[in-house]
DNA sequence: TTCCTGAATTATAATGATTCTCATCTAACA
DNA sequence: TGTTAGATGAGAATCATTATAATTCAGGAA
């Protein structure tokens, strides 16, 4: 099997970027624990190699590696804040490129039992609200 | 039946909530329209009615009418960037309350044709992913 | 109605995550 | 090895949101 660093300088090569050390070390702090990565703890984790490093590296990589599917953000959501009146129950469809948001009012597609049998004891699933993520119309027909 | 402005007050009333202007105004500004509203576009029309008002008291109060469940925040989730290796797909499991997310490895719970026969026309839905709000264990235990 | 008091509002400063700028450096290729 | 487009580092800038603190007001008592 081939080593980390050359795994990370093969998928760099099929995406066309620039195999740099940065990039390796940025990469390998992700990929090295499995879970949910911050930006802060990325950069942490990553001065213990390289102290120089710069934060808007860490971040422009980051973003880098998403855009060309190396990595997943967690939650592609707007980062601002949004608000409705409508308090009766229902879903939103929520675009990955564009961040728009629609209702979904139908909510037979979840399976209330089977999602409360998966979910780890102790977590309140009593109005579970849903979040499906894809692409609208505009950003689908662009790509 | 009661005029808005009394509708307010009530609600006002049963939250202990004083009834200003200012809330009312703003309570009004997102009950008028169904959708989704930015608290830039609260702002822009809280002003046609009364211009003095400050930023921050939109801001504070729409966070308010969502604490006492007047109102409802569209997407509950950290706004900070975060990222993972792991790309199989799986789903996420969000916190109202802490933010804190967790996976979500079996999917069965979603049924994929009932979602695409009620997602909007020319909705991409080829690689579904979803968040499920609810409370984790330690948020519902102090609640 | 008038007065009182704690809460609400306002203007503005502060914060904090993220992005931008640009001078310097380097990976990739010939 | 030399060239160069692209990458990096340091710090400034941005922008959404929150904190501060002086002023004003809602709501209850007299
Ligand atoms: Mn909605
Ligand atoms: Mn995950
Ligand atoms: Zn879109
Ligand atoms: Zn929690």
């Amino acid at each position: 099997m081939a080593s980390a660093h050359e795994q990370f300088r093969n998928l760099a090569w099929k995406c066309g970027l620039a195999a740099t050390h940065q990039r390796q070390v940025i990469y390998e702090a992700v990929i090295a624990t499995p879970g949910h990565h911050s930006v802060e703890t990325v950069y942490a984790e990553v001065r213990r190699r390289t102290p120089s490093i710069s934060l808007a590296t860490v971040y422009n990589n980051l973003r880098l590696f998403v855009e060309h599917g190396l990595l997943r953000e967690v939650s592609p959501h707007s980062s601002m804040l949004l608000v409705e009146g409508n308090l009766a129950p229902h879903h939103h469809l929520i675009c990955t490129r564009c961040k728009a948001v629609q209702d979904l009012e139908v909510a037979d597609f979840v399976n209330v039992k089977k999602l409360a049998r998966q979910a780890p004891r102790g977590f309140d699933l009593s109005q579970p609200l849903v979040e499906v993520f894809g692409l609208c119309r505009r950003c689908s027909a662009k790509s």
